[in-house]
DNA sequence: CGATCTGTTGACTGTTATCAACTCCGGTGG
DNA sequence: CCACCGGAGTTGATAACAGTCAACAGATCG
């Protein structure tokens, strides 16, 4: 795979999910796009439009929001190397908005590109598809995390969750999560009053599972945070990884070096 | 289209999805299964097995249900004609339980007939993503349901749901829904706790909205709960009717017989 | 006809929302 | 350079909504 390809977010992730040829590679290389630099709250989308591009995501982060009901319900959350809406190559119509948080970049690519990708290749096809249902397993998940978890694993949980898809990117290799998220932003997707997205924040703090300074949050108790949210990343459709169990479960309280290490 | 042949809601509402051909029904007809009577809170699919046969449900409901987090939340409820686990035909794991509300009839279809369909027709590959798709929009608004509705909202917005559905599917025509649910199935589904369902339930009850006797809930004002639910079926991705807009919003308050009257 | 599941009710508790005030910070213009 | 401004974060007080517990009633089923 091309290191300095700009899709090889994209394309890796593809990878993982069906064998990719290098005939698929050429394919995907001539991908047609015309990248925008987003300031933040850039809507990209918005309900009741008719999709003709799709929207790869370069750096930053996206997210489907619903413009009724006030707060502005976030739905889900995406990580460079998404394609939020590529489901739309089958179906254009849009429900939500999809919204920059924080300054983005993003590739728009016309629909019928992949379109044409998928019948011309059914392995890609397939991978395509898989794409699509990863993000309709997120959702899933999703309601799980909103309707039975309390609000400190809400957080706890939706923080395991892009920690781990951006590392499956190559970013976030510290535990370091570039964070444009405001509280409300946060609140939003974890479906709670700003007030309290703030005081569950606090606590995250207090109990030295995560730092949040300058638009950076350093989850620095992993594991902590992981087993506090009950996170279970399988949802996610990841290549499997060993860097979610604790080593060593029996420890109740860690926030030493070795929970730290990196892990691959 | 055979009336009496038993995959007809199937059939019909993949024909809403896209144009099948007589060609496409002979497919369809040579579906083969085996079908199954199954009783209330039968477990069809659990947590980590890998699909091999989907299920086309032919009478009752289905749901999708959380094994962990107790409550065993529900995340989502299916009517006669769907195939819940018809993702599995592109990804045979299984991340919930698929459970029967009440005794149901189901047929068991090979994934490999699915499978193989798509591989045969384009069109009717199409049709069948598209189902998918109906499902996957489902859950997003499932997120909003449970995350931006209260009790009352939440309980009617469900039902609106339902009644809507089992109409797409010629059932439910007066707005009687055959509801083996119990209360704390309908909590699951609504997370909430049993309890408060039930307290919810009598206030729909006593707003003259809809009575419950008999496994049969009765709405008994339509466009009432319609509009208490805020409820906009667009992502359900039936064909349009003309049966959600209340012909005169302007009255505050009906429960006459107009609203009653049969709406196709 | 007892056993069990479901529905109902009351009292109490607890989590979270709401409102309002205030601080802190970065940017902007005088 | 500083005053101002707006957005974001923080805090406390209060209220609303929903959860829990416990008891009982009613239905259903062997």
């Amino acid at each position: 795979m091309q290191a300095g390809f700009p899709f090889s977010r994209f394309a890796n992730r593809l990878a993982t999910l069906g064998e990719l040829s290098s005939d698929h590679l050429d394919l995907l290389a001539r991908m047609p796009s015309s990248i925008s630099h987003c300031s933040s709250r850039h809507h990209l989308l918005r309900r009741g439009e008719l999709s003709t591009h799709c929207h790869l995501l370069l750096q930053g982060y996206l997210c489907w929001q619903d413009p009724d009901g006030r707060d502005g319900r976030i739905i889900s959350i995406h990580v460079p190397g998404d394609v939020p809406d590529l489901s739309t190559i089958y179906d254009p119509r849009i429900d939500y908005d999809l919204v920059t948080v924080g300054p983005a970049v993003v590739a728009s690519v016309p629909r019928d590109f992949f379109r044409e990708l998928a019948e011309q290749s059914p392995s890609l096809e397939h991978a395509l598809l898989l794409l699509i249902l990863a993000d309709a397993a997120s959702s899933r998940n999703w309601i799980l995390n909103v309707s039975s978890r309390d609000a400190l694993e809400r957080v706890a949980h939706l923080l395991c969750e892009i920690a781990t898809r951006l590392r499956a990117v190559g970013l976030a290799k510290d535990f370091r999560i570039p964070s444009p998220f405001t509280q409300s932003e946060l609140a939003a997707a974890c479906s709670m009053s700003a007030v309290h997205a703030n005081r569950t924040i606090q606590e995250l703090r207090r109990s030295n599972l995560l730092e949040w300074h300058s638009k950076t949050i350093t989850i620095t108790n992993w594991y902590g945070l992981v087993r506090l949210a009950g996170f279970k990343p399988a949802y996610l459709r990841l290549p499997s990884r060993d860097d979610i169990e604790a080593p060593r479960p029996s420890t109740t309280r860690s926030g030493d070096a070795a929970t730290l290490a990196p892990l691959r």
